[in-house]
Formats: structure tokens, C-alpha cells, sequence
DNA sequence: TCTGTTTTATGTCTTTTCGCAGGTTTTAAC
DNA sequence: GTTAAAACCTGCGAAAAGACATAAAACAGA
């Protein structure tokens, strides 16, 4: 959060064409746009494209400033959130490479309905309005693609909904972990990603104390390893287990 | 509940084309299938188009079935619920007339990840995956339709997300109650949609018991009346002055 | 390396929410 | 209208989660 945030897209300096930001030699094989690339041809995305760098703690969308596009993200990764009672953070997901931030950055949306940070340093392509648009009415593969997204995340978001209101703190906290690992990973015996026990909170609907509390436990049944931020998770099947039973049809 | 669960459509007695279904006659402005009928041209949807007929209380999306394609309401109320913990329903959301039912009844998703429920007598319109899948195809604006309809789904979804793990039990139930209010209105006083407590409880993630409690507790100050399922909202402005305050960011 | 700041950890107390038990009212079917 | 079933209501004790205080550890910058 240390850093200035940027607002008005258009007035940043003029970094398009850098090296390896063209989405034609773009090596991001999940990107709704570079897959859509071939029906929308070079020209008409890479004239309204900006690429932006965000270093780490930078917020690059605040809630309800004016919506003027959508973000996708080269390299980094990203959290998403919303702000609710007295300030309190409500992380939404984390996202990485080929992921699209910036709900509704088309149509009829006035002001965007989360904000979004950066958790390392990370290069974001950034599509107007309208150019999202017009590729939208141009590519019916962009646009189904696009739908997907959307429908896979409700999928996603509403079995959130399930676990927030049904499980406890502990299989709410151990359910991140597995969101967490499943999603980036790890390197060397610990998550690919380090998030502060606040951030593990803000994800799993508690506060950071109950986070400390259920870690410790964990540490000391022997489900996970933790130093600071190096979190490990060496048996994931045994953490499955102790939510498995709730997940009568499995979801995301 | 009472009634025998229709699973595979395809063997339902033939009721196609019967009065006031056909998409060229429809009523259902917000529909669309309908919106997006001069693009889609009359003869691809409608020769795989089936009416079904539900009688109140009876279950035609079973959660965990195999997926054949997607319902839109035509007459009628839904409530769509997932299946959490101990068999407990999570209800997702509540839905009128044009609305679509059955989340991702395309492209890849093998089983469904809701169950739906008529709340009342209730006419839908089925569409086969395959159909579904050409329609997609060949309209751009119905894929940008759905995309949006999807969209917005999610805005709602994330923003309840929000509401369950940050509000207390009396503002989730109020924020249920003005959400009954805003989509269904009221009729001669009363909320526009009979529900028990026990499914305000399955929306608002909460017990039976604690929704009665605070009814109780509302009816006393004069917010809210109730004889039994009748509910009356006679001061929406004053359930929303409690909440408001919550939201930063106005969503859905 | 030292020092100050941030993050992590733990104990205690309070509040909120839940679950059960038992009762009443309403609704629906005959 | 009678009767059975479902829905609604209330009280009370238990459990879960939260808030606050304080301490230890990790980290960053000089």
C-alpha cells in the first residue's frame, strides 16, 4: 500500500511495443485474449493496449473509481478485494499470469466493485473500454471465452458462500490452504506464494488471530510446517480429508 | 419436496409448442433467448426447445446430475440452493421470470452444481446443451447476454460473500428481507414471495431459530410485521439506514 | 550489529451464535 | 369441523468466534 496508485490510465507515460508485450509474441497460453487472437486480428487490440508495471503493494484498481477497462496480467500475481464493515478486507481471490481483473472494465458498469493489489512486481495489459468492446461484438470466441471466466468464477464464488456460512474457522483456514496450493503451487516444500496470516484472514472470512490459532495446531498435529511467511503443507491429502466430507459435489 | 424429480428430460411427454410458449409469441422482455431472436433466426432454438411444467415444491435440477443443457423461467419462482454440511442447503439465489437456471448447461461442465426448487407452479423453457452451444455460436449478442448476465451474478455473489462473513446475524437477515423486497416487491403490504424462516435462514447462512429471533425482535420495533409467512416491510428506508452504513460501495 | 517496526504468537475475557427442548400456532387434508 | 402435520416461537446452556492485551520473534534500515 506504500505506493502512489494510479488513476487515470491514459495519462501514464507511453510504454506500449515494450519487448515481449506484444500479445502476437506473448507467451501466455491462458490468456482469453491471445487465444482469441487469431478471430480479432493484430490491429485493433494493440492500438488501445497499455502495459503496466506494478511493483509490489502497488494498488492499480480502487473500489469505486470510475470504471475505464480491464486488466489482464503478464507476470506477477494479484489480490483482489473488497472493502466492508469498518474498513475490514474482504479478499476476493488471488490471481496469476493470464487472469482478467477488473469486473465488468466493459459495458454498463460505472465504477469497478473491488480493488486490486499487487503482491509482487507485476506487468498487467490494459484494455479501454472501449476496444473490450469492440473485440466483444467482433469475437464470438473472446466473448464465449470471456462468459466462461465469469461463470466459472460464480461457480467458484457461490461454493464460497457455502463454505463462509457453514464451516468452521479451522476448515475455513485449512480450505485456503488447499485454494492456495492448489492454485500456485509449490516451491522447494512451501507455498508458492507468501501471504501474511492478516491476508490468510481476509481470505477466509476471520480475523488474523484465529488464523495464528489454527496454524499453531496444524503445526503441532503435524499437517503443516510454518516459518513466518514460508508456509508448507507436506501431507495435502490429510487436509483434504478433514473437508472432503462436506464436499458432497466438489467444486473449483 | 413432495414430488417425483424429472432427471433426463429428453423423456418427458412431448408438450413443445403449446400456447404462449413459442419464442416468437413470448411475453418475457427480459428474457434472452428472446432478446436475442432476431440473431438467432426461429428454427434453431425452437426444435430443441422443451416447456416443462413444475408444480410448487418440486425439484427439476438435481445437484451432482449429469448436465443436458439450461432452463429459463417463463412463469414463475426458483430457488437455487447447493447442499453443504450435514445436508444443510446454502440457497444461492431466487429467481423470477426470465431468468436462466443451471449454471454452466454448456461447454465442458459435466454435472450440476446446483439443485433448483419451484417455488410455486412454474413454466420453464429447456434448451439442450447442443442447441445451447449453436445459439452461442452463431449470436454474439446472446454469448455477450449471457456473459453479462453471468457478470453480474458474480458482482452479487462476491458482494454476499462480503455480507456473510462480516455481518452479524440481525444485518444478514435484514439484507435478506430488502433483497426479497427488491427483486419480488410487495403485494398489498406484504413481501411479494412466501418464504419460511427456515429459507431465510438458507440465504442469509443462519439457523430457523435466529431468524425467528430477530423477526421477533423486529416486529417489537415497529420494522417489520408478520403473520406467518406474510411478511410486510412498512419502513424499507429504516432496514436500510442499519446496513448502509456497511457499504461503501453500492452493489446489486 | 544495533534499533525500531512489523509480524507472529498466546492467554483471557466477552459477545455472538448455535442447538436442543418444549410449547404454541398455523396450515392442510379428510 | 376435526385432526395431523408442519411451521413458528421462546428459553437456556454450550460452543464458537471475536476483541483486547501483551509478549516474543522476525525483519528492515541505518
Amino acid at each position: 500500500m506504500q505506493n502512489t496508485v494510479i488513476n487515470t490510465y491514459r495519462t501514464l507515460p507511453n510504454v506500449r511495443s515494450l519487448t515481449g508485450t506484444a500479445c502476437e509474441l506473448c507467451v501466455n497460453t491462458n490468456c482469453l485474449i491471445k487465444n482469441a487472437f487469431q478471430s480479432l486480428g493484430p490491429e485493433i487490440l494493440e492500438k488501445e493496449k497499455s502495459d503496466i508495471r506494478c511493483k509490489k503493494g502497488q494498488q492499480f484498481i480502487i473500489e469505486g473509481a470510475p470504471v475505464n477497462g480491464l486488466f489482464f496480467i503478464l507476470k506477477g500475481t494479484v489480490k483482489v478485494f473488497r472493502t466492508g464493515i469498518n474498513g475490514r478486507e474482504q479478499i476476493v481471490r488471488f490471481a496469476k499470469e493470464g487472469e482478467i481483473i477488473g469486473h465488468r472494465g466493459f459495458g454498463t458498469e460505472e465504477y469497478y466493485s473491488i480493488g486490486a493489489v499487487a503482491l509482487q512486481d507485476t506487468v498487467l495489459c490494459y484494455f479501454s473500454k472501449d476496444s473490450l468492446q469492440e473485440a466483444l461484438r467482433k469475437s464470438p470466441e473472446f466473448s464465449y471465452g470471456l462468459m466462461l471466466f465469469y461463470a466459472n468464477e460464480l461457480n467458484r464464488s457461490e461454493s464460497k458462500v457455502k463454505s463462509i456460512s457453514q464451516m468452521t474457522v479451522r476448515e475455513r483456514v485449512i480450505d485456503t490452504l488447499l485454494y492456495i496450493n492448489r492454485k500456485f503451487g509449490d516451491l522447494r516444500g512451501y507455498l508458492n506464494l507468501p501471504l501474511s496470516r492478516k491476508e490468510y484472514a481476509d481470505y477466509a472470512g476471520t480475523t488474523e488471530e484465529q488464523v495464528i490459532r489454527v496454524f499453531s495446531l496444524l503445526k503441532k498435529e503435524g499437517l503443516i510446517s510454518a516459518k513466518g511467511k514460508r508456509i508448507g503443507v507436506p501431507n495435502v491429502q490429510a487436509l483434504k480429508n478433514e473437508i472432503s466430507e462436506h464436499n458432497y459435489f466438489l467444486d473449483s
